[in-house]
DNA sequence: GGACGATAGTCAACCTGTTTGACTATTGCG
DNA sequence: CGCAATAGTCAAACAGGTTGACTATCGTCC
């Protein structure tokens, strides 16, 4: 008898999502091995995203990933060490020190997204496109109303 | 279309996986707070649902967390010491030891569904139960499809 | 009916990522 | 100016997970 068994009856969401999460991170990372972007380890994805659309602080990046700001640091000081992104002054604020992507970071940025854009495509592959944009929109509409407008932080409270 | 680097363009799925399992499994848990089974930890409820589905091992445990079957007896370990769980003999066969729920484990898995059930609920209330549904559906058949029919493991790859 | 590889589980050591707590430097505001 | 709030870092402790080694039992093949 699996553990795994029992599943005609409605999954539970919260169950179904961190497996779709775990499963769409896994194939990301298993395809990434085999890139010059190896040793991108799953959190870098997201702040790679964000330091595309801005410059985030610190702060930044541990309201996103959802942690302390002394964990978005030490995430940050490895994605550094990696040459991934680099830490500039701000202009306005001295204490703050925003992030931005070096030349490997926007490579990288560009593998991912070209590989994690496959995987999107599959899944279209299996529900259609459009049953996958309403997927999408559903999602986006309930974290969002449920946030006050904003979308709430990514990383799993294990 | 909205102005460019906008949120409202297609976030990534893998973003909003993790964002909405995170978001259910934080209000579940701050939900729980308040009931006798506030030292629930995050993994236990799926441990709960498996056991009352059937009579895991250690092994089963394991493969639906994803985890090595150390870590999947930690974990037991940690439920057994709270008195939700206990290991019990397998009658066919002697290396292997069941996983069973006590009195307070069974009253911990009505609790924790009827305050999930309040959750799905809300959900329900923005997207409507025929979109949660089509979620569920969709998001079901693209994980068995690409798993050999099977579900795959909960716990993310972090 | 033994021998042997495979399987179930545990113990112990270690590793990684995160948190908590303390501290410095800068900012904004009364 | 004076001072609370904010941005960031350092350091120590912790939690959960992994790797590796080991025991006990099972199943199979001769």
């Amino acid at each position: 008898m699996s553990a795994a068994g029992g599943e005609e009856a409605g999954v539970p969401l919260a169950r179904l999502f961190a497996m779709a999460f775990r499963s769409l991170i896994d194939a990301l990372h298993a395809r990434l091995k085999e890139t010059d972007v190896a040793d991108l380890r799953p959190a870098y994805g997201f702040v790679l995203v964000a330091a595309r659309d801005g410059a985030p602080s610190v702060n930044d990046v541990a309201a996103l990933m959802g942690t302390t700001k002394q964990a978005a640091s030490k995430l940050i000081d490895g994605m550094e060490a990696d040459g991934y992104v680099h830490r500039v002054a701000d202009a306005a604020d001295a204490r703050a020190r925003r992030i931005r992507l070096t030349p490997r970071g926007h490579a990288a940025l560009r593998t991912v997204e070209a590989v994690y854009a496959e995987l999107e495509a599959e899944w279209a592959r299996v529900v259609g496109r459009e049953r996958l944009e309403a997927l999408r929109g559903d999602l986006t509409a309930v974290l969002r109303s449920q946030n006050g407008g904003r979308l709430p932080a990514v990383r799993p409270t294990w």
